[in-house]
DNA sequence: ATAGTTTTGACACGACTGTGACACGTGGGG
DNA sequence: CCCCACGTGTCACAGTCGTGTCAAAACTAT
């Protein structure tokens, strides 16, 4: 199988106006092989995005100016930028407004604080996502007898449709994913709920749970790592 | 020595105002093959990463001046410079800071009091990492017909799959990252219990009885060393 | 207001862990 | 050469902790 590795030096704008969290990210991002460049407000943001023409743009909602939300506008609304993949950065506070982002046509979200790991993680998987057939054809995830897909928000079993709740959804995207590596309980309350992650409730479980006994006989792909989190395995060995 | 010789001669920049730490640090990691070149203060700390262009930079917390946080960020502000991995150095009270070291993008820390060895462990597994690529998929682990996925939490025995449980994980872990060299009961107990080194127990040998029978064939991997500890053998090349 | 969805709390079950007792082997001393 | 002592291997057991599960409350949107 093909080991992510993208294109290396795919271009990323990364806007914030806060010089700390660009540095951070802008690091992140460039150890991972991407070229980075910054702004810091909304106009220097549109600018750069139009000299450069990024791949994805890292984008603050919180800006002096022009709001994130101004920007995303006019990005969707240009036709040069209008493909331009985008994902926001929130304070937690804002939270009622990443919904409103995400209408607006962001590919992903994040709620600071926020791990660079993850964003870097969130980033290649919207990357591989666009990139994987820059339309709707490279939308999907297959796994086993699992098949998820992205753009029509529809889950399959064995070809029959199942019906999954938003946070269902979410929870058995982050999952599936990451397949092959464990994804610790704080770090799906992290990435599912944008929760703090060291909150501590039950509300996992419960989930994981559901998710088992909707996908049926799939629901045994998730597997439980007792201590650590939920996984669900890598292709390669999954029949005993 | 058995060090396994990446690639030679990286550069490493050691800062610390504490003449006796930066003489034993540089002292350990030129022991080891690296060239090392030092600092004692934050300005210095930046003159010379400028000048060198170190691979890595080893950086007290603790600086007259400027800060560590501050030459880390001026670092990561830095283009010629962000690439640069960054090992911090912190006491044991300040630990919640190195939270904040970590989201401002040094790659690893380790709090004082530390061994040598232990630096030079961690200085070559974040070289190797970041020479690797950046973020591999999973690290991985291989000895013999053991082998080990750390993000996948997935251990394997000749390419079948062994159920351990979170103790046996880190133990058998622990014993695999140092393998070659003796892990003292003390030391085990302080690095995989968390526990003060001195209490006394046979807990080590039951984990290690049932890691070794989880393990079947691999589990003569595990040498006990009368009187001292437990390890796990290094590959072969020993000219003793 | 109603239906669907999410979250919380209580509870049970099973897995994991640490301990004490005892067997066994090795190494040292008489 | 035999015996003793110490350290380790092994077993069984009970306490603890994590997770699965159920039901009801709290939300949310229509």
């Amino acid at each position: 199988m093909t080991i992510i590795t993208q294109a290396p030096g795919e271009r990323i704008l990364v806007v914030d106006d806060e010089a700390d969290i660009v540095a951070l990210v802008a690091y992140h991002l460039a150890k991972s092989g991407y070229r980075v460049s910054t702004a810091s407000s909304g106009s220097e943001a549109l600018e750069a995005a139009r000299r450069d023409h990024p791949s994805l743009i890292v984008l603050d909602l919180m800006l002096p100016g022009m709001s994130g939300y101004e920007v995303l506008e006019q990005i969707r609304g240009d036709d040069a930028m209008k493909q331009t993949a985008v994902l926001m950065l929130t304070a937690r506070r804002e939270e009622q407004d990443r919904i409103q982002g995400l209408s607006l046509g962001a590919d992903d979200y994040l709620t600071k604080p926020f791990s660079p790991q993850e964003l870097v993680l969130r980033v290649g998987a919207i990357l591989r996502r666009v990139g994987a057939g820059g339309q709707s054809p490279g939308e999907k995830l297959d796994i086993g007898p699992l098949s998820i897909d992205l753009a029509a928000h529809v889950v399959q079993v064995k070809g029959s449709a199942v019906e999954l709740t938003p946070t269902e959804f979410k929870l058995l995207l982050t999952l599936a994913e990451r397949r092959g590596r464990v994804q610790a309980r704080s770090h799906l309350l992290q990435t599912v709920w944008e929760a703090a992650p060291d909150i501590q409730t039950r509300t996992v479980d419960m989930h994981v749970q559901r998710l088992r006994a909707k996908l049926g006989e799939a629901g045994d792909l998730i597997e439980t790592v007792r201590g650590f989190g939920y996984r669900i395995r890598a292709p390669q060995n999954r029949t005993a």
